[in-house]
DNA sequence: TTGATACATCAAGATTATTTGATATAAACT
DNA sequence: AGTTTATATCAAATAATCTTGATGTATCAA
């Protein structure tokens, strides 16, 4: 019943990706609109070429999509994404209670 | 309405824990049931010491809860940072249609 | 066709995370 | 008290990730 089976390390990538302080801004501006990359950079005050480097890594992690158009490349969110990574963590609390341990020897 | 506000360091904390396949096999196995380091130690056939570390990151993230009984240290997961994750990543699915970008320039 | 702009990629260095083996600590058993 | 057992911690080595500055590529405009 559950989603699809992801393999781990698929959800493994996901959090890797959410797991940085910059690329968790991007996200946040991200979230109401679709920016390209120059609006990013002014935004978050940070060079283009890291911006690039943490954009390829959201992209890789299928958090983002990107487009172009002309010279510019938009980005936005990858939201199927987010709802299976949501679903991952879900089903731990889904779950039916915790044993406690058997002692142990 | 949300349930507090989770300063980002704190998700990023918990997601950065997560980033890792060897603590993804041990918060799996800790799925159904208290373990003590040993159990996780043979099951995931890693030295201790190793697994002291990723526990001890597991631990500082808030992901899991740990009790002394005796020489042995059980784990267990903590649920309410799991919720916590989730609903960050909730926020985004229910939120309203991410705009198009305003063209650039 | 030349020059400018938006972005990607690369290589080198800096920083951070992980692994390993050794040692420390504390509880329990003798 | 001395020994064993379960776990934590530490320091050194290694590996992964991030930053920076330079260069490459494609698009557009003159």
């Amino acid at each position: 019943m559950s989603v699809s089976i992801q393999d781990s390390t698929q959800i493994c990538a996901g959090f890797r990706a959410f797991a940085d302080p910059l690329r968790l801004q991007i996200i946040e501006l991200l979230r109401s609109q679709e920016l390209c990359v120059c609006e990013l950079c002014e935004q978050l005050e940070v060079n283009q070429s890291k911006l690039s480097f943490h954009l390829k890594n959201l992209k890789d992690a299928n958090l983002v999509n990107s487009r172009q158009q002309g010279r510019w490349m938009y980005y936005s969110l990858n939201l199927v994404q987010f709802v299976i990574l949501e679903q991952y963590l879900a089903e731990y609390r889904h779950l039916g209670t915790i044993l406690p341990a058997q002692t142990c020897e």
